[in-house]
DNA sequence: CGATTTTGACCAGCGC
DNA sequence: GCGCTGGTCAAAATCG
């Protein structure tokens, strides 16, 4: 804008050619430049040779900057044709997954007709009916307003995923998911296997599938309503919200995760000396979410971050990576279906530990990744737990997990030599997702997953807290990048999970999270710039000049 | 002066 | 029914 001023007419002259005729061929246009300034100069040199000695330069600048606006738009556009093809990926996997769906609907219809449908009569059935009981309880869900029965219905739903984490436990789980790795390092889902994808695409005929990771009290419900606001009206029957909780070492008050929050209670929560704060979204008035955070009893240093409800409003592209992740693992807490799939490429075997039906503590955990050709990678915790103490089924991401020390199962985290190394501790290499309330926690070295690999911003960084917080955000990128992921996760976490149907939907939304992801911003609406370096969280998105950008609409 | 935080009160769920 | 606890409200205080 200034620059013109400066340049003069002389400027613009000098431009236009280059930037109308010879549009792919910048530095040709410079030399034809510098070649018209030549002549300009013999025609009338005493007056004008300095005007075309600062010409040149400012015009080589001016070109300079063209270009590099033009690699830019380059790169945008091949984001946007990214996104294109994951978003159509997405479609793909819906449809599949609505297929199946509908089959399994039919199928439940037909086991209905010839057995009771009693809930409890479960227990000698096997995987399949399992799912099948699930969906109904989802489907159910919208059909059955009173209160009480809600409660019961959930309850008789807890009872049930206590079954069936027995039944599962007792046996050894073991699931499959049907993802293959393109060569790209891209998961493509070969049926449906992605429930989240699902449940963010919606099902226009089905309401109970519009919000699905929603899942508000009665009271809330009302007060949703009350407001307008649109969301999971029809699930009165999930009477807990689902949680996403994360566990990172973080010395300030709270976690920046990109999102505005306002501070609207504190209590002292049993068990816990430190001050449990509550927060809502204040990026909309109507924005369900709520945060609350606290200190680890144990560990003043852990902060413990649990999240709620997903956001009704567009988020600026630094929340949406934390947005995303909350969805999706929420989503995953309320997908039932698509988690039989047999012998896939990818596969996720979990947990290999003895589940009780009332405790249900998991001891450890195993994973095995399989990805082809490669041979399966397999990743043992010893330290999950599995609790359905908790009646808000909650998903953990765990960032504080130390290190390995000397444990007996070389196979953790002894697959990523080939990964960069954290110099300030290794401890922070391990996610674990760990679903304390009811069921899971799944654990696996980020690293592990190929697109983590290509994205190099967050392995610089060397600060305890900001490596912390920047593997939230590389566990937020792992599952947000790739829908697949994601897909992954969510079979493995609702293999467990006897949660009822439904799916959390933001499937989209994480594809586009992970563009955001890598583009970096930082929400100007947020926390003042002190503040944000003082939290130091997810600075690890390198700033780019969106700073200005609105916090999007 | 508007936005945010603090903090006591209130309400609902749950267990006994 | 009562008490405990978690969660929310809302007025007052504080901040920028």
């Amino acid at each position: 804008m200034e620059n013109k001023p400066i340049l003069g007419d002389e400027e613009e002259k000098t431009i236009k050619p280059s930037s109308s005729s010879e549009e792919n061929h910048d530095f040709i246009a410079i030399n034809n430049k510098e070649e018209n300034q030549s002549h300009v100069k013999q025609e009338d040199e005493n007056s004008k040779v300095w005007i075309s000695k600062k010409d040149n330069s400012t015009v080589i600048k001016e070109e300079k900057e063209i270009e590099s606006a033009k690699a830019k738009m380059g790169e945008v556009k091949e984001e946007n044709e990214r996104l294109k093809l994951l978003l159509c990926q997405i479609v793909k996997d819906y449809q599949s997954l609505h297929t199946r769906f509908l089959d399994v609907l039919k199928k439940e219809e037909a086991n209905k007709s010839t057995t009771t449908p009693i809930v409890g009569s479960h227990e000698e059935n096997n995987e399949e009916h399992h799912q099948l009981i699930s969906l109904s309880l989802g489907r159910s869900s919208s059909n059955d307003p009173p209160k009480k029965q809600e409660k019961k219905s959930s309850k008789e739903e807890d009872d049930d995923d206590d079954g069936k984490h027995g039944n599962d436990g007792g046996g050894g789980l073991e699931l499959g998911l049907e993802c293959k790795f393109e060569p790209d390092g891209s998961i493509e889902p070969e049926k449906n296997n992605n429930p989240s994808c699902e449940s963010s695409l919606g099902k226009p005929e089905e309401e109970d599938e519009k919000e699905p990771t929603e899942v508000w009290p009665p009271s809330k419900i009302l007060k949703s309503v009350k407001n307008g606001d649109e969301e999971d009206v029809s699930e009165p029957m999930q009477l807990k919200k689902t949680r996403v909780s994360v566990r990172t070492r973080c010395d300030t008050p709270t976690m920046n995760d990109g999102c505005q929050w306002r501070k609207y209670g504190q209590k002292i929560a049993k068990g816990n000396p430190c001050p449990r704060a509550y927060y809502r979204c204040t990026l909309s008035p109507t924005c369900p979410v709520r945060k609350q955070v606290q200190r680890c009893s144990d560990d003043m240093s852990i902060l413990i971050t649990t999240y709620e409800g997903n956001h009704n409003h567009p988020l600026p592209l630094s929340a949406t990576a934390m947005a995303s992740t909350t969805s999706a693992a929420a989503s995953m807490l309320h997908s039932q279906s698509s988690t039989s799939q047999p012998a896939l490429p990818t596969s996720l075997s979990a947990p290999t530990a003895s589940l009780s039906t009332s405790t249900s503590h998991l001891h450890a955990l195993s994973f095995n990744f399989s990805q082809n050709p490669t041979p399966s990678h397999h990743y043992h915790f010893p330290n999950s737990s599995i609790s359905t103490l908790n009646s808000h089924p909650t998903v953990t991401l765990d960032l504080t997990a130390p290190p390995p020390p000397h444990n007996n199962n070389p196979s953790y985290f002894s697959r990523f030599s080939n990964l960069p190394t954290y110099s300030s501790s290794s401890s922070s290499s391990c996610l674990n997702w760990k679903k304390t309330s009811s069921h899971l926690t799944f654990g696996g070295p980020l690293n592990n997953y190929p697109a983590i690999r290509q994205s190099p911003p967050y392995m610089q960084i060397t600060n305890h807290q900001a490596l912390s917080e920047t593997l939230t955000a590389a566990a937020t990128k792992a599952i947000t990048s790739n829908p697949s992921f994601c897909s992954a996760l969510a079979a493995a976490l609702t293999s467990f999970v006897g949660n009822n149907g439904g799916g959390g939907g933001t499937a989209s939304e994480l594809s586009f999270a992970s563009g955001s992801y890598l583009q970096g911003k930082k929400p100007s609406s947020m926390v003042n710039p002190h503040q944000q370096q003082k939290q130091g969280s997810l600075l690890l998105f390198p700033p780019s000049n969106t700073a200005s950008d609105p916090p999007a609409d």
